[in-house]
DNA sequence: AGCCCGTCGGTTTTT
DNA sequence: CCGACGGGCT
């Protein structure tokens, strides 16, 4: 959410507005992007330009025109970022609003084929893949094949076997010609590999499962190949957006390409600057291609920054120059005040850690909330000693981008059992359970799972299975419990009576930490409990998981976010620290040596620079621990190196405790406009003077008269051009007009 | 001999 | 928290 956005240019203009939205809320770029509502637009969008409100806004515009909520789609980057959006878009307009289809691509493409997946071989029953799953089928079909076993060379991880297979996916290309290009010290592999590929992929076929790109490339195959189902699901979306564009594949682009091509109603929205994602195979001179996609596209560009103080974007615009190739221009801002960025070069991580620690305290002592600051980072270990630093200092914070809930091993154990429920086929599963019995490990799994090869009711088979002597007794406990499983109805009561069996496996299983881990298992029955169908549970945790280090539900939501910064795009804070940016760590070292990635690395950190709103503090340890317990001397990242001087403010350990009455303190906490969100409920301050009468203003619907209040806080408004409204004042941005 | 299970070092980024 | 490794069980 934005401070105050300049007026309408044309305001008091004569010729009478059709499409009029309220005034002094769009600028005219925005404002095109807004109405025009036909034929396709790309929307280049740079950082803190309004990106999101515009989206918003044109959502809440094609419903206000007539246009059945249930034709638009909306793809977004993120769960996430498409429920906020329907949700704001809601409180513009109505709750119609709702009836949005909005979610990712991956997310839409699960809907979608659980009901035409029959076209490409797949029961609607299919289960969704994580990252741990599917490396857990590259392990079981390497060592079937009996692969990088007893070779004096060194086989590559299961990491790196689903990066190259997923790469070939996501990027398009022959697994050899990847292979060749971008692992070359692999090709001695590449029969390996290969073959790998293909087990992999039949695997899935053969036991009902599929990864990430698999829910793309198939769904793209059935628009592709079904024209019956193109013209149906494009018929259906007869409008469609898509946020985030540069991070769209070329799988994406045909999905997107399939869907508008009926109609050609189709909104791109993005900023090639800020492509972080080409190692799933985005590549940022797609959204440039998008003309080519929809020919006669209508360009409009996002160029006024809202977001940040103009000595912000002064320093984030350096470090864009220096790009090898884009498109956007620079950005500029009309919002003055506030510091230079401040540069930290701390003496190491621990002295980096106290830096950020204290600065963050004395700024919340100065009154800023800490949910208004973040710190960024490359990788998610990079906050390790932060972390520890701020719970010494008793600061609460939040960590995004970290671990999954999903990902923890008595989560997946449990989650084994009932993905078995809904796909009885999924081997995969069945592989983990089996191996918790006690006595049995791979071989002994393989064998018995060998005995129910494509059957179709793998549970009552097992039954007669010889079990060996020493975990018979479990054998057929597991087995009695599926049983019941299959017969029951609510997912609750299910995961009631797996815990009857799994409950003394898990205590044996993780002695050491069973307690902390005990709170998990309870919070995921109460997940359980929100969800009406177990399919869509399960694909949730696959598709939304929740992170990990869930708190006890606190009154008080103040928290410091510690965020990836991939994790953080799209959204801003008043104060930004980037730490680590350190020669070797960021860029780090894997990508030095590729121009394309070094690249990308430029752009993380403009993406991590560019969402602070007022303040900015970027920094690094100038010493670091090698794995050898040497010190080594670490440098600034180039990044930041081969800037102009003056941009920023540089501070060495011990600066910033002599203060001196410096720039770096007198970077002092100016409350910015507050954002109807976080103030305190309208009916309280403002909301006194709302009242039956009096006049107001609404960001969408313009000025308006409020004929009744329903409530201290629900007023009923009439609005000239829109008609009446009911509008919750908790939510709603309204604003009294003096007449 | 085959297999299981405990211990010890390294870790991009995400749907 | 995964993979490699070696001890020890069957």
């Amino acid at each position: 959410m934005q401070p105050t956005l300049f007026p309408l240019q044309n305001t008091g203009s004569d010729e009478p507005q059709k499409n009029i939205i309220g005034e002094g809320s769009l600028n005219p770029a925005q404002l095109e992007a807004v109405t025009t509502v036909d034929g396709p637009v790309l929307v280049i969008a740079g950082a803190g330009s309004g990106k999101t409100r515009t989206l918003v806004y044109r959502l809440a515009h094609l419903v206000e025109q007539g246009i059945s909520p249930e034709n638009i789609l909306l793809l977004t980057f993120t769960r996430k970022a498409s429920q906020e959006m329907v949700s704001r878009a809601s409180m513009l307009m109505d709750d119609n609003c709702r009836k949005v289809m909005g979610g990712t691509f991956h997310s839409i493409a699960n809907l979608l084929l659980r009901r035409y997946g029959h076209h490409v071989g797949f029961a609607p029953n299919f289960t969704i893949l994580d990252r741990s799953d599917s490396e857990g089928i590259v392990n079981l079909i390497k060592s079937s094949l009996e692969i990088g076993s007893g070779e004096s060379k060194r086989f590559p991880s299961k990491r790196i076997i689903l990066n190259i297979l997923s790469g070939a996916v996501n990027k398009s290309r022959q697994l050899d010609d990847l292979v060749y290009n971008h692992y070359s010290h692999l090709v001695e592999f590449l029969d390996d590999i290969s073959r790998i590929q293909k087990h992999y992929s039949q695997f899935k076929k053969d036991h009902g499962l599929m990864d990430y790109d698999d829910l793309l490339v198939y769904f793209r195959d059935v628009l592709a190949n079904v024209p019956e189902v193109r013209a149906e699901v494009s018929n259906r979306f007869q409008y469609v957006m898509v946020d985030e564009y540069q991070d769209t594949n070329r799988i994406q682009a045909e999905i997107v390409r399939h869907i508008g091509g009926g109609h050609n109603n189709v909104m791109a929205v993005g900023d090639d600057s800020q492509s972080i994602y080409s190692f799933r195979g985005a590549d940022f001179r797609n959204i440039m291609d998008f003309p080519k996609l929809f020919p006669d596209t209508k360009m409009i560009r996002l160029e006024e920054n809202y977001r940040s103080t103009q000595s912000i974007l002064e320093t984030t615009n350096a470090i864009i120059s220096r790009a090898q190739e884009r498109y956007t221009k620079t950005l500029f801002s009309s919002i003055e005040g506030g510091g230079r960025p401040v540069l930290y070069g701390a003496k190491d991580e621990s002295d980096q850690a106290r830096f950020v620690a204290k600065k963050i305290a004395s700024l919340h002592n100065q009154g800023r909330p800490l949910k208004d600051m973040a710190v960024l980072f490359r990788s998610g270990f990079h906050s390790y000693k932060l972390e520890l630093e701020l719970t010494n200092r008793h600061i609460r914070f939040e960590k995004r981008g970290g671990l999954k809930l999903t990902e923890t091993a008595h989560i997946k154990d449990v989650l084994s059992f009932f993905r078995i429920i809904c796909n009885e086929q999924d081997y995969l599963s069945w592989n983990r359970i089996l191996l918790q019995l006690p006595k049995v490990g791979p071989k002994t799994v393989q064998k018995i799972l060998e005995t129910v090869k494509m059957v179709d009711d793998p549970v009552s088979v097992l039954k007669t299975f010889q079990a060996g002597k020493t975990w018979k007794q479990p054998f057929v406990e597991m087995l009695e419990m599926m049983t019941d499983l299959l017969q029951m109805q609510s997912p609750v009561s299910q995961f009631d009576r797996i815990l009857e069996y799994y409950q003394p496996l898990f205590e044996r299983l993780y002695a050491d930490d069973f307690p902390r881990r005990q709170k998990e298992l309870d919070h995921l029955k109460n997940i359980i409990g929100e969800y009406d169908s177990l399919q869509s549970f399960l694909d949730d945790t696959a598709l939304d998981p929740p992170e990990t280090g869930f708190e006890a539900p606190e009154l008080e939501d103040d928290a410091l976010i510690l965020s990836t910064i991939h994790s953080a795009k799209g959204l801003e804070w008043d104060t930004v620290f980037v730490i680590h940016l350190a020669d070797g760590k960021f860029p780090s070292s894997h990508s030095a040596a590729d121009p394309e990635q070094y690249e990308e690395e430029r752009r993380l950190l403009y993406v991590a620079a560019t969402r602070a709103k007022s303040e900015l503090f970027l920094s690094y340890p100038r010493e670091s621990v090698a794995p050898d317990r040497s010190r080594q001397y670490c440098s600034l990242t180039p990044f930041l190196a081969e800037l102009p001087s003056g941009l920023v403010v540089s501070r060495k350990p011990g600066m910033f405790q002599s203060s001196g009455g410096e720039n770096f303190e007198a970077a002092r906490y100016i409350p910015r406009k507050k954002t109807s969100h976080n103030s305190s409920p309208a009916g309280k301050t403002e909301g006194q003077s709302f009242h039956e009468g009096v006049a107001v203003r609404h960001g969408f619907f313009g000025e308006g008269r409020i004929t009744h209040m329903k409530d201290s806080r629900t007023a009923e408004v009439y609005f000239p051009r829109h008609g009446l409204k009911i509008l919750r004042l908790d939510y709603a941005k309204l604003e009294l007009v003096n007449s």
